[in-house]
Order: structure tokens, then C-alpha cells, then sequence
DNA sequence: AGGAATTAGTTAGCCATGCTAACGAAGTAT
DNA sequence: ATACTTCGTTAGCATGGCTAACTAATTCCT
């Protein structure tokens, strides 16, 4: 299938297919996510609390990547729904401290694995060298990410 | 940076890494696009269209897996800002003919230019075989999504 | 201490983008 | 001719992005 062909190492032409494959994997990827009935902003929103504990509103949304008001909905639409909860924080009455409920993290870890067993599931024709080389790019871009400046 | 470690070849984790780093990736590119006074989904259609070349609204929302109606609306932005022009079809009083006008074309480019060098510049840092692995990822994905199923 | 500046979060209101349901117009088939 | 199908649009809903403007709390500076 993927013979061995001349790949590029110009970061132009790297970073627009990388794009490209990007936004036609995550549309693909998104209706999954309907099985839920989380949108998929706060199904960001609640692995980040699931994963990184509790935290205020000003860290989700940078850690989200967006701006506060944006996170202030998305957190009131996920506390509508019980799957977190927030706590006023002793010692400064500005900030709220958020954190997910029993509830919140199961239903995200049920939606996690639907997710991310129908993305396993087209990723299982591939070989072991493959997957490999898709882990790699992984952890590259990680790495990107971080140090993003 | 990114020295020698186990990468696993378990399809959930890396369908788990790469889902959680093409969201936050797109997260980052996005907000170059708003030089171009485009969002994201006009732009990702005019895309199709400059390079895909004269097609109907079916054709154009199924390359872009979202409903006609969207893709409706979406055109319609378009049209109104004279990016794309729609003729009928000679022989299908049903259907529409949609391609991009020069002005599309020059804006796509445009925008294409300045989010590819957002990114290409982040991926600088990186040494040749890291962007090969993202090449060959890139790759890897663009195929999987061909054979969707 | 007291007033000014800063910080955390919310509210209001805009726009873009996804969907389904329901429709009209045009083409196809019986 | 009538019924069915197909293509695109309209209407209406929900989500999720943003800025501007606000309140409340804290910190800073004199």
C-alpha cells in the first residue's frame, strides 16, 4: 500500500498536509462523539478536568485554548449536566475551583473509547511499522506543542 | 528533545495521542485564519473548489462530510463575497455549478501562505528526520482517510 | 488606611457552522 | 399522467467561537 516513495522534508509542505489530514481526520472522528450527546467542546473541556484534576476557569480555558467567556458557557452547560462541580476557593473569593463528578468522569471515559475505538478500528489495517511511524509523529507534535512559544 | 523511547504500536493509544494533538494543532493554525476574514469551513471549501476545480453542492458537501444545507449556507457566504460564482448546468436545471473566481483563488492562496508558514515555522525547530516522520504520517493518514470505508 | 489598578469570572450580544424537517422544482420511471 | 427520486433551499435549533462591558475581589501604591 505505502511503498517506499520520496517524502519531504520541507516543513511547508509537511505542515500542509499534516493540516489537511488533520481537519479531515477530526471530521471524521467528531460523529462519533454524538453517542455522548456532549458537544465536542465540552468533551474537550471535561478530559482536561478528568485528567489534569481540579482547576479554575482561567487555566481550562488556556489549556483549551480559548477565551473565558467561551469556557464560562461551556462549564455552566457541563455543570447543568452534574459532570462537574464547583467549589469556591479558600483564600481567594474571584476564583472557582472546578472539578469533575463520579458521573462526569464516566461518561467521558465511555465517550473516549467509543471515539477512540472507531479511529482504532481504521487504524488496525495498518502495520505494526506504520503505526509506528503514526506514534512517532505523535509524540513529535506533543513535543510541538509544548514548546510552542 | 525527542530522544530514543518506546513508541507503542497499540492502535487505541496511538489513535488516543494523535486524536488529542491533530485538536490541539488545529486549535493553534486556526487562529491564523482570521487574517484572511474567512472561517474555517469557507475556507476549507473554497480550498476544494480552487483545487477540485468546477463542482455541484452535493459533490462539494460530500468532500467536506457536512449536510447540503450547510454547505448551502456556506456557499451562499462565498458567493456574496465574490469568491466563487455559481452557473447553471446546461442539461440539469437542478443542479448548480460552483467554482472559484480569480479572487477566491488569490485569497485561498493567501490565506493558504500565511497558516502554512505559521506552522512550517514551528516545525523548523525540527530536524530532517523528525519532519520526515511527520511526512510519512501525513502520508500514512492521508491513505487511511482515502479508504475510509 | 484609602483609592487606583489589576485580576477572575460572568453577562450580553454578535457571527459561523453543524444538524433535521420540510419544501419546491426538476428529472426519471411506471 | 402520475408517482417517485434527486437537488438544492429555507426555517429553525444548538453549539461554540469572539469582544465589550460589567461586578467583585485582591493587590499595589502613596
Amino acid at each position: 500500500m505505502t511503498q517506499a516513495r520520496k517524502i519531504s522534508v520541507d516543513p511547508s509542505a509537511v505542515a500542509d498536509r499534516l493540516h489537511s489530514a488533520a481537519i479531515h481526520l477530526l471530521r471524521r472522528v467528531r460523529r462519533q462523539d454524538v453517542a455522548t450527546s456532549l458537544g465536542p467542546a465540552q468533551l474537550s473541556a471535561l478530559s482536561v478536568l478528568v485528567f489534569g484534576g481540579t482547576m479554575g476557569l482561567g487555566e481550562l480555558a488556556a489549556a483549551e485554548q480559548v477565551r473565558p467567556p467561551t469556557m464560562s458557557r461551556i462549564v455552566a452547560a457541563l455543570e447543568r449536566q452534574k459532570l462537574i462541580e464547583r467549589t469556591s476557593d479558600a483564600g481567594d473569593a474571584r476564583r472557582i475551583r472546578l472539578r469533575a463528578t463520579p458521573k462526569g468522569q464516566k461518561l467521558l471515559h465511555k465517550g473516549r473509547r467509543l471515539r477512540i475505538a472507531y479511529l482504532a478500528g481504521h487504524f488496525q489495517k495498518l502495520s505494526a511499522q506504520e503505526l509506528r511511524a503514526l506514534g512517532e509523529a505523535a509524540e513529535i507534535l506533543e513535543n510541538t506543542l509544548r514548546n510552542w512559544s
